[in-house]
DNA sequence: GCAGAAGTGGAATGCCGATCTCCACTTCTG
DNA sequence: CAGAAGTGGAGATCGGCATTCCACTTCTGC
């Protein structure tokens, strides 16, 4: 049994994620309410397209306030992560359950694995909480243990069915997913669909056999292209220093 | 047009990477000869270790030499990193070569990428001057128009023998060699031969059509490993501060 | 319509880690 | 053995970021 509800999105309800408060209410005031929003959708945006290293000073220009107010609302970097992540963990956990509803067991494997791809894709910040647990493991952790039985019973069922290779196993999935979730990022400013392509080869693989090949959804990387992916990357911590300050100590 | 021989290895020849000197030779002292090459094997061993995001400080101290002495011998960061990855980079471009040599077309595919991948999933620096060209530009670019058309013969050999499937291209490979590293990367302290596992799936997707699946060589990350990778990987420029510093006077 | 509580902005603080310089000292070479 | 070459490593300098602080503004209840 949850505390609370699942459904809710972050965005309109979560209270700073932490559920253990002594008081019930303390209704906002008006402007402050409206601000609250305006930080969450902010922090939606901008997490989403430019990752947890995102500053919450990027956050608060973004929401049109200063960090003070962020700082009002949310203790720190890290439960406004959590509080606007919560919702999007929860969705995929359903996804996974839901696809078990599916007629055919070969579609509800890949089109989890399609619908999850696309979340992750679209949005760097979850690709990191999920992948890299930053912050808030216990959701995340919380979100594994339920994703785990229903992607084990995802897979188990496309093999019994004989639609998947019988030495697949439930944890090849979210690794098929993190490497979808790299490649989408390196390709992101050239093609953002890449992914696409590489989860088509993916399941022609995942097969036990098979008479011919998926068509592949998107072309290929042009060479051009794949030079641009490479250059325009911003990952790794290894950056050059942006300019070198010449020898300061020479004149006074 | 390069103005030195890209021949020589960075261990044994490499004098800093710059080559615009007006004087031809001057040979080093004994000692700091000797300190030279250490700092060499040091970078070497560091660079390839934890990426290039290790610092100077850190070659030095491997080294057993103080950071002055690496200034001394390569302006900065930039060359040093440059110096050590000529080498490796021309030995990949060499394999893609080679490779066309083998009888069987798809074993020259299949091959060069276990060998590409295994260069690459060992050697962390390797990957992030290749993938995310932050230094060397000049250098990963010589590169790349070499390795492309090698590359791109071996592709359509493979495709002309009817081994691999029609509609993989040639930027393909270096992708999927991205995902393989970037999984290596992410499995690293489970199970550093993860992407074994991977390869094997890519290249029973690679095929036209098959009967029956390739065994795969590794067993799966178990939910351990699985949950262990996630929380020790130190990708991602998102970590949470270290430690709090409490404000003063504050409660809790 | 007003007092004071609640909320706000954003400069300032503190921390950290990295690169690169500087120079008193050590080691080599002729 | 003198002086040139080389060395170490402390620390200057930079930049980036989370978080705090407080004078000021805005709301709300009466």
């Amino acid at each position: 049994m949850s505390m609370e509800d699942p459904q809710v999105t972050a965005i309109e309800e979560a209270d700073g994620a932490d559920g253990a408060e002594g008081e019930p209410e303390r209704p906002l005031r008006k402007d402050a309410e409206r601000n609250r929003r305006r930080i969450l959708q902010a922090a939606a945006e901008v997490f989403t397209e430019r990752g947890l290293e995102a500053t919450l000073d990027d956050v608060a220009r973004e929401a049109g306030v200063g960090v003070g107010t962020v700082y009002r609302r949310f203790p720190d970097k890290a439960a406004l992560a959590d509080a606007l992540f919560e919702e999007r963990i929860d969705i995929l956990v359903e996804l996974a359950t839901e696809a078990y509803g599916a007629d055919d067991p070969w579609q509800g494997l890949a089109g989890f694995m399609e619908t999850a791809a696309e979340m992750l894709s679209t949005d760097k910040g979850l690709r990191q909480i999920l992948m890299f647990a930053p912050y808030g493991h216990k959701r995340v952790g919380y979100a594994r243990s339920r994703m785990r039985p229903a992607v084990g019973r995802l897979v188990e069922r496309a093999q019994a069915a004989g639609q998947v290779r019988p030495d697949l196993g439930a944890t090849d999935i979210p690794v098929l997913e993190f490497m979808l979730g790299a490649t989408a990022e390196y390709a992101r400013e050239v093609r953002p669909d890449l992914w696409r392509r590489y989860l088509a080869l993916i399941l022609d693989a995942l097969r036990p056999s098979r008479t011919g090949f998926t068509e592949l959804p998107v072309p290929e990387l042009s060479v051009d292209e794949l030079a641009v992916a490479m250059r325009s990357n911003p990952l790794s911590g290894a950056r050059p220093p942006s300019i070198k300050p010449a020898a300061p100590g020479g004149i006074e």
